[in-house]
This record gives structure tokens, C-alpha cells and sequence, in this order.
DNA sequence: GATGAATGAGCTTTCATTCAT
DNA sequence: GATGAATGAAAGCTCATTCAT
């Protein structure tokens, strides 16, 4: 990636995730980059291209973020850190899932970093003899989620307040 | 509203909800509502106009959905009425939800709904006594959103072993 | 077709004969057809569905042409009435043939009209008892093309000359 | 001429002849090449300046073609040397004729090789004593014309039939 | 000589909106 | 109320061309 390449890139993440993929516009997004429109197209060929450049790397820092929990064998030390990541999110990484929460519903994001943490937590739960494991991780999904857009949408300063009590809540 | 306005806020509706509203554009609402396209303009004003119409109407089918709430007076009472509403949801409620969730983001919906909901909730945790109402208040809003979010995208059909699980979550 | 549709049709035509299909931008037809550039995708969806609106007008004017040819039973007559086709092109279809013409590499365009051409030159020397007819036709359809080359291209004022040198070339 | 530079006159010519000088682009051309895009300026200035090189070395083969035609002073024998031309073109000289042909429209090319042509044709049928020449000149190039245009396009096989045929319509 | 990043003008196309009928 | 032709601005994108390396 070159440094215009990368600028373009950034100011792309940065729009879609304040304004949306759609209200964004090429234009817009070469003059936050300082950048020729033209320029956009010859790197990343399509606005399109551009976006799905912007998920993969997202993906990829995700994947990242939960690499940690691989590691990890007590279930409720799992639970733990599963249910802690929506509150431990670096600002860097907020874009990519505002961006992400945004699409989910028109796209059909594959999120396999999605599909790992299910997996992590259902395995967690079960582990912890759980009568009805399933249907108890999807709750705590749902919860998670509930969190992550909740950080998202407020940026809250003493969310370690919120994240306390969801441990209460799972007994963790 | 005549037949075809009704036509018109119906696709729109319906297309806002699938695809968001930026990404639908006046013709397609239109050839979806087997209507002219200059009808809309003439009806809403604007695209704007019908988004307008589309909220306005959304926020009252809500403030409905609430107000059995009003006369509840048991805090316990209150609190499973109002985490029971995400799994109750009508669905031709659904498609309103879709849009002002797609929406919250970008534009500052006034959702007095939801203001609305939060005192309730907020009052009724003070009568439960909690230490921190406060931040439990937020816990469980936080959660009820996450409770929203699913049905939206999931259209689970077994959702009442979720809601369940939270009733015993909140010991309600 | 509207009025204005027509000025498009018009417009395009005149320009794709003279500066090549590729050469001339929908800003220029807007401009010639005194229209706004919109209007052009809106009654032919693409730059392309102009060209292919232009070219399917194109071939019905020649069915038109040809169709008398149907009627004629003795060869001589009918080698006489093709050959003279190209010698007698109405002003307002030469231009169709310069965009067939100048498009016929690229694309494939199915000369439905030509293949007609060619079974009814075909059959006319098959009955004047032709050892190689075939090859005969070949010959007969490619002098018959270069005279259609040479009248558009030059705009000839005597060309009735060269039409009597062909009629006793082929013994006509 | 570098082998790079070659690489892309080789390139430009074939993809000319293929799809017209305006469809095609110089990023196409650098890639049927295998050369970086700014090579292409640095060798030939500009688009227009690989179009004149190409012309020019096309014209310069063909000159080579008609050479031997100078030497010949039997009128028949010129005219059956010329009318063999569009047969006997070789593999190489294709594409600069199809470009050749496919620019006459738009551009003026001075076609200083035809012109020639043309003298020769001219001064043979006057000498074999024809009361109109002129015309009978003219017939013979369009046929000449017509039977280039067959040979570029169909790429026929047998031609060599067509050219007997033709011999035997000049009496040759 | 050769590359490839970068540009800016101009292209095709979409879109919300207007207006005569 | 309803249509659909028409507009103009702006969107996404392509292209020939330049330039530092």
C-alpha cells in the first residue's frame, strides 16, 4: 500500500462509518484522502472494492482480537474475556465495526469471526454443564451484541460499570 | 391517505427496511408500489418527506405498544412487560424498527419512545431498590436493544426460551 | 416516441455515421438533439441501447427495401433490381448503413436482411444455370458490397455509370 | 525500435484492427503488451502518435506491394497484378489494412498508395483503347475495394476462386 | 529505458425533483 | 389525483497523459 493508497483508505473507513457506505461519495472521500478521485478507482478499482478492502482488513484485525481466547481453557475465564471485548475495543478498531453493524443487514457479511466466538462460547458453556448450553450462548450473544452497539452508538466513558454487571448476570 | 399513497408508504416502508434508505431510490418505490413516479412527490413532498411520514407513523404504532405500560404500578411487573416487547413484536412492526434502528446512527431520531421507556425503567429499578439503578437501568436497556437487534435480523421463531433466559437474568 | 425521443434518435444517428459510435459522447447527442443528457438514459436506458435502437430501426427500413424484390420471379431481373440497391440509397439511409458499416468488425451484428440478399442472388443464378453458382453469388454480394462502400463513402452524382458497367459485367 | 517498443506496436496494431482505435484503451495496450502504460508515451509521444506510427509503417509495406507493379507495361497484366492485391495480402498485412480501413471515415488519410494505385489502373485501361476509362477505372477500384473488404472480413479460404471469377468479369 | 503512482478532464449513468397534461 | 416526459446536478468510473524514481 502506498501512503495515498493508505490515505484513501483511512478517510474511507472513517466517512462510511460516520455517514454510511451509501451517503458516502467517491468524491468525498478523495478530497478527505487529499487525493484524486481517479485515484481511488485505480487502486481499489471500485467503490465496491474499496469497501470490501476495508472489510477483509477488518476481519483481519479481528481475528487478531480474539486470537487471545484460543489459549484460554477455564470456561468461565473464556466467558469473561468473550464478554469483555465490546468494552476493551480500541478506537481504531471502532470504524471497522461501525461499518460492519451498519451493512449486516443489506450484505451477507460471512463473518467467520463471528462464527468462532459462538463456537468458543458454546463449547464454554456446555464445559459448564449447562441444561440448555444452546439456546443460553445465544442469549449471551444476543447480550454481546447488545453491548457492542451499545459502545458504539455511546462511546461511554465508565462502561467498565456496565461491563460488571453483565459478569454479575453470568455469574462470572 | 388514498389508496395508492398508501401504495407508496407501504414499498417504501418495505424497501427502506430491506435495503436502507439511501440505497433505495424514488423509482424503485414507485415500480414496487406499481405507481407513477412523480406521485410520491406529489404525496410526501419529498424522499425525505416520506421518510418523515414513515417515522411519524412508526412512533405512534410504538407509543401504542407502550402504553398498556402506564398503567402497570409493580416494578417487576413493568420490567417483564418491557423485556417482552422485542419478542412480541407484530410483524408489521418490524419493517419500522428496521428502519429507525438503519437510521440512528446518521440522523438524531428524537425517539421520545424510547426516553419514554427508559424512565419507566429507571423508576421501576429504584422501587426495586438497586444500589446503582442507575447503571442497571442502562444493563438492561443495553440488553433490551440487544434483544431487539436479534429479532430484527434473525426472525427467530423459538424466541420465547431467549426471553425466558432473561426474565431469570433480571430474577423477574 | 416523443418528440424529443426522436431528436435523440435523429441526433445519434447523424453522429454515429459521421464520427463512429465509440467517437461520439451522449454530452454531444444531448447537445445536438437540444436536450438535456439525462433524457437519452432515460428512453434507452444505455448509450448502447440508443446504438441498438438505432440499428433495429435500421434493419426494418431494409427489409422495406428489399421487399419488393420478393414479387420478381425472372433472375435477370431480380441480379438487376440487387444490384442496383446500392446505387439507388435514400438520403435518410445511408447514414444507417454508415453505422452498420463501420460497426460490422466489432460487433456481430446478425444481418438477417444480407442473408436474405444473399438466397434470393443465390437462386437467381442457380436458374440461369450456373456451373459454380455459388462462388458466382460470392463474387456477385462482395462487387455488390464494394458498391455500397464506394456510394457511401464518395456521395457519387453519376453513379448511374458505374451501375451500367456492373449490369454488363454480370451480363444483366 | 526497442523489443518493448515493438511489443507494443505489435500489441496496438492487432488490437486496432480488432476493436477500432477509439474502443481501444493505451491501459489495454500495455497489457497485451506486457509493458508499463507510461512506456507507450515515452516511445510514441501520444495515442495519436502510435496511430501515425503504425500508419506510416503500413504504408511503407505497401508500397513494397505495389513496387513491382512500376516495373510491368502489358495493361492486362497491371490489371491482373492489381486485382490479385486484396488475394495475395499477407497474414501481416491484414490488421494494417483493416485499420486502414476502419479510419477512413473519420480520418483523411491521404492515401498516396491508393492515388498511385489509382494512375496505374487509369493509364492501363486507357491503353487497352476503353471509351470510358475514367469510369471503367472507378468500376474496377470499387470492385478492387469490395474484394478487400471480403478478404479482411471473412478471412475466406478458396478466395482464389472469387479471383478467377473476377479476371474472367475484366476479361484479364 | 522502464516503471507505476498519480492526475484531471471528461465520460456514462443515476437520481431526486419539476411540470405540463 | 395521477401520469410520465423532462431536467440538472451529482454520482461512479474511464482514460490519456505526466512525472518522480
Amino acid at each position: 500500500m502506498t501512503e495515498k493508497q493508505q490515505e484513501i483508505f483511512k478517510s474511507a473507513l472513517k466517512l462510511f462509518a460516520k455517514q454510511g457506505y451509501q451517503a458516502t461519495s467517491t468524491r468525498t472521500i478523495s478530497q478527505e484522502a487529499g487525493v484524486s478521485e481517479g485515484l481511488i478507482f485505480r487502486h481499489f478499482k471500485n467503490k465496491e472494492g474499496l469497501l470490501k478492502s476495508i472489510l477483509q482488513e477488518g476481519q483481519k484485525k479481528l481475528k487478531k482480537m480474539i486470537q487471545p481466547i484460543d489459549n484460554l481453557t477455564h470456561p468461565k475465564v473464556i466467558l469473561k474475556h468473550v464478554i469483555s471485548l465490546p468494552f476493551n475495543i480500541t478506537k481504531d478498531q471502532k470504524d471497522f465495526w461501525r461499518v460492519f453493524y451498519s451493512l449486516r443487514r443489506q450484505m451477507n457479511l460471512d463473518f467467520i469471526f463471528f462464527d468462532q466466538l459462538i463456537k468458543k462460547v458454546k463449547s464454554a458453556f456446555k464445559a459448564m454443564d449447562f441444561s440448555d448450553y444452546i439456546s443460553e450462548s445465544e442469549a449471551f450473544m444476543m447480550i454481546w451484541d447488545g453491548a457492542m452497539v451499545y459502545v458504539l452508538l455511546n462511546n461511554p466513558k465508565n462502561s467498565y460499570i456496565i461491563y460488571e454487571n453483565l459478569l454479575q448476570k453470568f455469574d462470572l
